[in-house]
DNA sequence: GCACACTACTGTGCAATGCGCGGTAGTGGC
DNA sequence: GCCACTACCGCGCATTGCACAGTAGTGTGC
């Protein structure tokens, strides 16, 4: 197993997550999960996601220029990203409970 | 996100604790997965995982009749199958705390 | 002794999703 | 002009969980 399967279906989350501290572009965002811990995570899956919760409706987008390069495309979450949010926070919480336990019952 | 997509490359780790608990056979390691908490697990997903490790070397297999049914194929951990499990549970744990931190930057 | 339910395993095809790779563009340094 | 870095997108692939259908053994009710 490589991390690359366990982010399968928890990238959305995290993607949610960086979002809601701070409205970010794709190109950001990459940076700040790979920052946060999550250094094998691929540009494309990241700009992927944010177009696939953009076309979800979790996301409001924007382009502002840059100093530095190309044109930016900002996404920020909207009411139903954080609802999006919350409610896979709270799945991810009682998953992850879920298998501490399973986990413990063979070692402790 | 229903829980099938988080499922993703964890199954297996799973699949892998609840072996190293005790052998068992596939319909009863279905029955114990599900008894753990992970209730939406489907039954095709846990033959196909548990012929994949075997595939894979991490696991011993042999077969027992029944009074109560056709034979059960009965699998094991191996010493292969306990470092790979050791392995991803390792895997696992520090991703888990990776996503901690950056879920817990958002919410406080 | 036949239909049915439950146990137990297998195969086929599908859908979701992360990734590698390559392509397009803008800005600045040499 | 060429290259590096920033920034974004599209294509095709691999992995993997699942629904569905099928095979088979055992016991129950009639």
């Amino acid at each position: 197993m490589d991390s690359s399967q366990l982010l399968k279906g928890v990238l959305d989350l995290a993607v949610l997550a960086v979002l809601d501290e701070r409205d970010g572009y794709g190109y950001d965002v990459v940076r700040r999960l790979r920052e946060a811990g999550l250094v094998e995570v691929g540009d494309a899956s990241v700009y992927g996601t944010l177009r696939r919760l953009y076309k979800a409706g979790a996301l409001t987008s924007y382009v502002m220029a840059s100093d530095e390069g190309p044109h930016r495309k900002y996404y920020g979450l909207n009411e139903t990203g954080r609802s999006m949010y919350a409610a896979q926070a709270r799945t991810w919480n009682s998953f992850v409970a879920t298998m501490a336990s399973l986990l413990k019952e063979g070692r402790g």
